[in-house]
DNA sequence: GTGGTTTACTAACTCGCGTTACTAACGCGC
DNA sequence: GCGCGTTAGTAACGCGAGTTAGTAAACCAC
């Protein structure tokens, strides 16, 4: 059995000091006057036994556990087809390790009980809330006692830190591209219900852009989606039986664009000779579909790394961070042109 | 500020109860006598006082964290295309979750350190190591040494626990779906170098299949891939210039089956009808390929959830378990077809 | 009503580490 | 030789729980 773990005792008789000795220098304590001597005596007596601080102990006499949570706040559906998880999550922990800290993760969908405990247990040190419902009310309440904490998304209030892409702008983008082409008649899949904010800010950059170019923004131009590629499957065979003549969609999700362009394929339509579509988010794959799909870069990584050190910094006590926007790109590739028969529309 | 936590003795007080009461009752004692009256005022003052126990102290008295840890051993890179990852993690912790256990997740590239420090530090009572690569000792040593650990990927050695999925008997089907559509030109593209031990197993299932049906198996049908879409892309063409006569094609995973797709589409063949494609892995979007991918779903979930409830059991002393294999299914789309002029040929 | 068992609960020790407050030795100026 | 500051190190307490051993009261058989 794996018993008889080393304890900073051992280390301590070992190198013939005491347990405080110990302590100083492996915390490296600056205050504390150590001789090279000692401490090298110390450093070697622990790796000789293979020591390890225990981290329950540590984190019971030092009040730190080094620990930040993550917290899904996403359906198992949703989870399912994240393509961009991974890299949020790589860049989480990233950042997470370049403080020392670790990453607990918790999956909660909406409604199903509380991430309060994680550190109200003192499980953590501070929370990443991903993707929580404007109606959730939790962020709000532990950042008011006190909890470091940041959000991963739409901010939910002024005051709590958060960390999100600015979707509305990218939205915009898109849309702006397609009108850049030619477009006249542009169609929106949402990528989920109106409960998610970031389905309505992608929304309104979608309006704004339509508007901005003085295109009237018609409700029965949007169809709402939910995450999968089946539901841009449905809602694309949705908008063109109610829109006729619809020569170009934004699909507000790449993972629905791609069912998106499945559903044109089917009516009979070529992408992007009859139809352009533009997606959102850019997930690996997206430069493979047929055709390469023209979307909105969406900095995963990014996402996940800003969140880790603004809540490692503010756990470290340096302040409370503001609310963080990344920008967004536009890249082009294949799945949006020119409208058909443009040459004789344009005059 | 967030301190004033309240502690066991603070409910023992308003309870008007020791704490060690307090102690058996929030952990359902069974051979403690507890009155059914002072159980529920402990309950009730724990609810009112909004008492947590402190993890880490918990952790130092108990000798317990229930936390398992979740070793990525996985380059960046890779990571960052797993479209399985997000469904995996979420079997894990759900697991984890019946059994009271929280999961930690330590990405660590291969070859980037060492993950003995989380279980000797006491951060978690027992690990799952994704995908270590053959020549990974660390799984075999902690194992050696007592500590619960499932390793989630080709098993490393006689002993230690794991779970995986039937890889070679996968391709097989997969390579045998072709022969039986009357395919005899087959190649084969793999989803990582043969330093990945699920690589190896799936190209020999390929090889068996060929050798089953009298097919010789010839190394210029096979080309590396290296877990992205590109790569399958850059082997489909490399196949198809040294192979004029290819049919058909395995791909051993779903990603770089679309990388694959695209490249055959570049050379002018359509897909199923000049050239068939069968994937692996079953990811979310494949459904969505076009045409449809043909594919052997690998049961995501299930993967991460029997590895964390083997995890779990052996943490709680029943034993370790043995070595999982989990079976995959084919699923039949429409990227593979019969190839073409079969019926001169069947004559 | 005596001895023994069960019920209900508690005092006191333990886990491994961080930290404060204190001491002993040394160097230095005059 | 004295006073003082600096260096190097330690003893002892506390963090918040789990747990063992023990006790007092209630119950029961005879």
């Amino acid at each position: 059995m794996a018993d008889k773990r080393p304890t900073s005792s051992d280390v301590a008789r070992r190198a013939g000091v005491s347990r405080t000795t110990v302590s100083f220098v492996l915390n490296d304590r600056p205050r504390a006057h150590i001789s090279e001597d000692t401490r090298r005596r110390v450093l070697a007596a622990a790796r000789e036994l293979g020591y390890h601080v225990h981290a329950g102990a540590r984190s019971l006499a030092a009040g730190r556990t080094n620990t930040i949570g993550l917290v899904l706040r996403q359906t198992p559906e949703q989870v399912a087809v994240d393509a961009l998880l991974p890299e949020t999550l790589r860049g989480l922990t990233t950042a997470a390790r370049e403080a020392g800290f670790r990453v607990l993760v918790e999956p909660l969908p909406p409604g199903d009980g509380s991430y309060a405990a994680l550190v109200r247990a003192r499980h953590t040190d501070g929370l990443v809330v991903s993707g929580p419902r404007a109606d959730d009310t939790e962020p709000a309440q532990l950042h008011d006692e006190g909890y470091p904490l940041v959000v991963q998304g739409h901010p939910l209030g002024e005051s709590i830190p958060s960390v999100d892409v600015d979707n509305q702008a990218g939205a915009r983008v898109a849309v702006e591209h397609l009108i850049g082409l030619g477009h006249r008649r542009i169609g929106c899949i949402t990528n989920a219900s109106f409960a998610y904010t970031a389905a309505m800010e992608r929304v309104e950059g979608y309006r704004e852009a339509l508007e901005a170019a003085g295109l009237a923004f018609d409700e029965r131009l949007v169809a709402t989606g939910d995450f999968t590629p089946m539901s841009g499957h449905a809602a694309m065979l949705g908008l063109l039986a109610r829109v006729p003549d619809l020569t170009a969609a934004f699909v507000a999700s790449d993972v629905l664009a791609l069912g998106a362009i499945g559903a044109a394929r089917e009516a009979g339509l070529r992408v992007p000779d009859d139809l352009s579509i533009v997606g959102f988010d850019d997930i690996p794959l997206a430069a493979y579909f047929d055709p390469p799909l023209t979307t909105i870069r969406l900095p995963a990584y990014e996402l996940g790394f800003r969140a880790g050190r603004m809540l490692v910094r503010q756990i470290g006590g340096e302040g409370v961070a503001g609310q963080q926007v990344l920008a967004t790109e536009l890249v082009v590739r294949a799945s949006a042109a020119p409208p058909p028969g443009l040459s004789s529309w344009r005059h």
